[in-house]
DNA sequence: TAATTTATAAAGCATATGCTTTATAATTGC
DNA sequence: GCAATTATAAAGCATATGCTTTATAAATTA
């Protein structure tokens, strides 16, 4: 069942038996959504029936378990970060422009629709209780963004536009704003208090700036 | 009700009726020891019962709900919390060193017994469904932090420790990575990740140090 | 001792939860 | 049209949840 996922559009040969009354990526799309915005744990399978309009059998049919519904969102989320806001970071040929571009952009994604925060640092911190799998992806995902952000110092340094030699370091801090940003959000701060949170990254990062640059 | 909560040792005038079998302090003390580890979603009455050793009629007599055993529970966290790191901080006379220590002790209270994080800023991230109470505790907590982490900063001002004016930006900073730190410990971060982001903090405070301090 | 008051243990209650089953509807190739 | 195959809606299942009730135990004052 598993494998079917993410098939929306049928296939040139039609399979037989009754063809399924729902688009698989566009519930995929909506459970992601309430994932995001209520957790894991608080969104029931009734809730997901009723929000996807999907019958729970048809639900556990396509996806297995509720477990394996969040792990299908969970990879969508990182197709969707990716293109927004880290692939942008990463990809970028600027130093310090491309961090000060994530940061806005990280702003606007954690706020958008009533403050969700990012899913995945939501994640780190919905319980105690995380799966392995759950555990792993939030482990690589605190790596990649900080490797983004430390690739991104180091093409500062090469630019000239900086002169460091604790990337490492920098890129932790930055990292560790990334995170308590995202919990500030998510925790329902002001508008004030996550603009001084991004007041307070980027004046960092003005510091670091050279003179000449 | 309410209002007995923490009498744990009998009054002088001794209560008519069966004495309570339990002390009352020691059984709230273990509910914030769970709750604190499970998250307050995940920690069920049952859980609460075998863990206590107190039936859940008693409990509910002596607290009222499971809604409110944790509002007793984060008062309670509130006063240990202000006795380990708030408190010295808001009462030290130096300034950067004060930082420093409360860095230093946010690293210990927040990983002790199994990486639990601070209580407070789980809370933040529990989920959306937040009590009112629990978002006013969370923002007062918030602002507390940064205001201490200010004023120490204004201290180390007067000190002529450091010499800068945008202490209010530098304050946010501190108070992203204090929540960055907590998320990052709470989701289960390495002690060689947990020790980047401390270190990062601490080359941070070094930096606005002066030369001649 | 009797009457009163409070605490406790165990069972009970209504509802919710993740997931499955049963019956039926809609499509296929023949 | 007919068997085969898949999807769906609704009901069902075992268990868990927050909280309450009932019966009884242990202390008080008189």
């Amino acid at each position: 069942m598993r494998e079917s996922v993410g098939n929306a559009p049928p296939p040139d040969t039609p399979t037989p038996g009754r063809p399924r009354r729902f688009d698989t990526a566009a519930v995929l799309e909506s459970a992601l959504e309430l994932f995001w915005k209520r957790g894991y744990h608080t969104t029931t399978t009734r809730e997901l029936e009723r929000y996807l309009g999907v019958n729970q059998s048809s639900l556990y049919n396509v996806f297995g378990t509720k477990q394996a519904l969040l792990d299908a969102a969970l990879d969508r989320y990182e197709t969707l970060t990716t293109g927004a806001l880290l692939g942008p970071l990463e990809d970028s040929e600027s130093g310090l422009q491309a961090i000060e571009k994530f940061f806005s952009d990280l702003a606007h994604w954690v706020t958008r629709d009533g403050r969700r925060g990012c899913m995945l640092i939501n994640m780190m911190a919905e319980d105690g209780t995380a799966t392995e799998s759950i555990k792993r992806r939030t482990r690589d995902y605190r790596k990649r963004v900080k490797l983004a952000l430390k690739d991104s110092l180091q093409r500062a340094v090469a630019n000239g536009e900086v002169a460091v030699d604790d990337l490492d370091q920098r890129a932790s801090l930055l990292l560790g704003m990334v995170l308590g940003y995202n919990i500030a959000a998510r925790g329902g701060a002001s508008k004030q208090e996550l603009q001084a949170l991004l007041g307070a990254v980027n004046a960092q990062l003005s510091s670091w700036r050279c003179a000449q640059a």
